[in-house]
DNA sequence: TTGGGATGTCGAT
DNA sequence: TCGACCTCCCAAT
């Protein structure tokens, strides 16, 4: 369920919650079984992310984390029994966390990580993302921005909410072609990303219509949100703007939600 | 109790 | 373009 804002808090909650400490590292469900006994007992010493990709940062090694479709971490108190489905356990003696369901959950160095960084494009949550290296990608591409948008080699962090919700505030169709986007609509689809994902972030919810017309400094001053969405998941209702009824294509095997009078 | 779907990505056709 | 991966949740039965 997480786009880069939710990898970042991930990344936060266990910077608060699991460095300073030696940690009892397991691998109840085993497929981390050996990776885990190497780093048992070592200290954690911070978190980072790119996009999706979260980096849990030990002594001499690096946890990669992709949590893909359905992975997850929950907290628990640290005498709660693992579920067997736990692929990495995190145990400080007073909390622990459970990481479940990842497609990646693996040991690496830090030339790995550099070169997991390198293959994906800017990352709208870090302030010194470089955004031309996305246009320049979407600048020369015959695909479609439905499709770049989604792309992690050209923008990461992005996924489908965020995609729907982007491409509906810059009033974009869908479908028109990399090649043919203008660096005006570029910079507001950028921006929409950068303010959309540090809102997301910070709040822990997606509320794009609460903060699409802030400043990526306004954001801080908003107390909680509720998630609150312009069209992604909302097929066959009325167009919050324009009432006119909203559709769901689909593109690359996955929903697009959007409007087809405000995004013509 | 079942089964369909999900905020993702890769590899085989 | 489709299925596999692998887990959880909730609506429908």
């Amino acid at each position: 369920m997480p786009e880069g804002h939710s990898i970042r808090r991930l990344a936060d909650l266990h910077v608060a919650h699991f460095t300073g400490a030696p940690l009892k590292i397991t691998s109840p469900q085993g497929r981390f079984e050996n990776e885990a006994a190497a780093i048992n007992g070592r200290e954690m010493t911070g978190a980072s992310t790119h996009g999706k990709h979260l980096f849990l940062h030990f002594e001499g090694s690096i946890v990669h984390v992709h949590l893909g479709l359905y992975g997850w971490f929950r907290l628990y108190d640290s005498a709660t029994d693992a579920k067997t489905s736990v692929r990495l356990r995190l145990d400080n003696g007073l909390r622990a966390s459970d990481l479940s369901g990842p497609t990646v959950c693996k040991l690496i160095d830090s030339d790995d990580m550099i070169e997991i960084i390198e293959r994906l494009g800017p990352d709208p949550l870090h302030s010194s993302a470089m955004p031309d290296i996305a246009w320049a990608k979407i600048k020369k591409s015959k695909k479609t921005i439905a499709e770049l948008l989604m792309d992690q080699s050209v923008i990461a962090g992005i996924g489908n909410i965020y995609r729907a919700e982007i491409l509906f505030f810059a009033k974009q169709y869908p479908y028109t072609k990399g090649c043919d986007i203008s660096r005006d609509a570029f910079d507001t689809m950028w921006t929409a990303a950068v303010v959309f994902l540090r809102a997301g972030a910070r709040y822990g919810t997606v509320n794009t219509v609460a903060v699409s017309d802030m400043t990526p400094g306004e954001i801080d001053t908003l107390g909680p949100q509720t998630q609150m969405m312009y069209v992604y998941g909302q097929a066959g209702t009325y167009c919050r703007i324009c009432k006119t009824t909203t559709l769901v294509s689909t593109v690359a095997g996955r929903k697009l939600y959007w409007c087809p009078r405000c995004q013509s």
